[in-house]
DNA sequence: ATCAACAGTTCCGAATTTCTGAACTATGGA
DNA sequence: TCCATAGTTCAGAAATTCGGAACTGTTGAT
């Protein structure tokens, strides 16, 4: 398996991250991992209730997300573990990632991670 | 030609707006019409500085912005008035563009329209 | 009325991107 | 070693995007 890449803070684009969340599969993935109710792996974060996503779509959304700067994965053990890069995002881009799960309805309450 | 379809307030996705502004291309043309120092035609706008965008894709864009319910267009005479939806769109997704302009580095500096 | 110019739209084929089943890889446990 | 599990990669089909060429609608001139 090829090594995961992250974009440094510094590298990462508005256009990726839009794009990223533009697709509601990906932000409920994501607005999930920002909940942290469960524990970040991708199988866990695969039931979005309304339908089985394909384990290579998945696997998909996952690099997207990865890709565009939006979440770390990490692979611990057999499973890989994702959490959200909200923290230093919201210092390179103020606001963003909050007021778009905002508009999605998605703001999981106080989330401490990001700045209000 | 068809006539031209607006969303309602209501009816505007967060993810068509992501998407929309997922293109720099339409940001940028986008960022124009909020800053509104030209006229809001399509051709006005086309000038972005570094490429000339074809038409039938600058009309494209504007389809896209306007579908999404970002902008509003306007037959006007021979030329096609364009205006954003700020005011609207803030109301129903509060911070959201302007914390993606500023993100693009592109919020034009006191924007009336929009509430801070 | 006819014509030409102009602003923008629509059409449609080529190129690119997305989607997903199937095959594959990596890890851990029996 | 062999199997199960979690996820990735591959590859072909489907969908989307791009943009040149043709078209539409409006204005102004003759």
């Amino acid at each position: 398996m090829r090594p995961l890449f992250h974009p440094a803070l510094e590298d990462i684009r508005p256009e990726a991250i839009l794009y990223a969340l533009s697709d509601p599969e990906r932000v409920a993935i994501f607005a999930k991992l920002a909940t942290a109710g469960c524990g970040g792996t991708c199988s866990a974060l695969a039931d979005l209730g309304d339908r089985v996503i394909p384990k290579s779509s998945l696997s998909n959304h996952f690099k997207v997300l990865r890709e565009s700067g939006l979440i770390r994965s990490e692979r611990q053990g057999v499973e890989m573990r994702n959490q959200t890069r909200c923290a230093e995002l919201d210092e390179r881009f103020p606001g963003l990632i909050r007021s778009i799960l905002v508009a999605y309805g998605q703001f999981p309450g106080q989330l401490e991670t990001m700045s209000r």
